[in-house]
DNA sequence: ATGGCTGCAAAGGATTTGCACAATG
DNA sequence: CATTGTGCAAATCCTTTGCAGCCAT
């Protein structure tokens, strides 16, 4: 016998919720939201923002994308679908691949774990930023010395 | 012509790797790595465990796995596989799958970006956690009215 | 002895939360 | 009018960083 309670469709979540839906090409994260959200209701707050993403996440209106990246972004667009995500400047697009069936069944015996879904995110660079790569130049390269395990390795760090 | 430096091997990056090396089925948070690394190094600092651990990384000694959850994990085995994340309690277990070769292949004719790699990651219950699931029970439906657009949804929160 | 490395502590970014008041259904 | 939602600000969590002295090479 499950309580019931019901969601106010108050206007700061009518225009949150607008925005993610007007262009779900673009992935934005809270903040993004925020801040355009604010061109209408200037006196919104960021912690409103969050509530109210969270609430329509569980509502299954939009989904949340957490990927490697240090920020979440949010997606206007509920259906499962991919995303490729550009290493340098955080842009995060859709990737036209349907949802890829047989793979949890294929983990599925060599698992203690009961499956619930998968995530799958390509990492890549964007247009720009792949235009704008410079070459590498003058670089730095890093040597570990006297490793008594088998550690070996190169890595490189912009000077 | 690039610049040449050398990482030196200090007793604190050696126990930190040591850790890492020793349970690669256990995949540790930089804090937990902290506290076991402080069994034998009771004075090192939780921000020499995080400059060790990145570094660590560039080297290609061990990898950083950063997934939806909250928090990164580092896998003392630097070799790319893939893992199942219990949903309630956070732990990461491997996953007894090869590297998926063709799936980037998939896209590269549809997007624009240039691909560099792929991330995937199972969600899933953990034997115990699935053990000492509870019941539903009571619970609260939550519903949200009036929705302009075509907002419809159902919702489960523990009361 | 040189330049990376450490411990300490303070700063940082993203997100969450407590509270009193406001607004929805 | 009962309750959910809001704005504000402080708090929290994880991680990074500045600095002065330390230590591996």
């Amino acid at each position: 016998m499950p309580s019931v309670q019901y969601y106010r469709m108050t206007r700061q979540r009518k225009v949150i919720l607008q925005v993610l839906r007007k262009n779900q090409v673009i992935h934005r994260s809270a903040d993004e939201v925020y801040e355009i959200v604010r061109e209408q209701l200037p006196r919104i707050s960021l912690g409103t923002v969050y509530r109210n993403l969270e609430i329509l996440c569980e509502l299954g209106e939009i989904q949340k994308l957490e990927f490697g990246g240090t920020l979440k972004r949010f997606d206007g667009n509920p259906d499962p679908h991919y995303h490729i995500r550009c290493t340098l400047c955080d842009r995060v697009d859709n990737v036209d691949l349907g949802p890829v069936k047989n793979i949890e069944a294929e983990i599925a015996d060599s698992t203690e774990y009961k499956i619930l879904g998968h995530r799958l995110e390509f990492i890549g660079l964007c247009p720009e930023c792949a235009a704008h790569m410079v070459s590498p130049g003058l670089q730095k390269v890093w040597i570990l010395r006297k490793d008594q395990d088998k550690a070996a390795g190169v890595a490189h760090k912009s000077a």
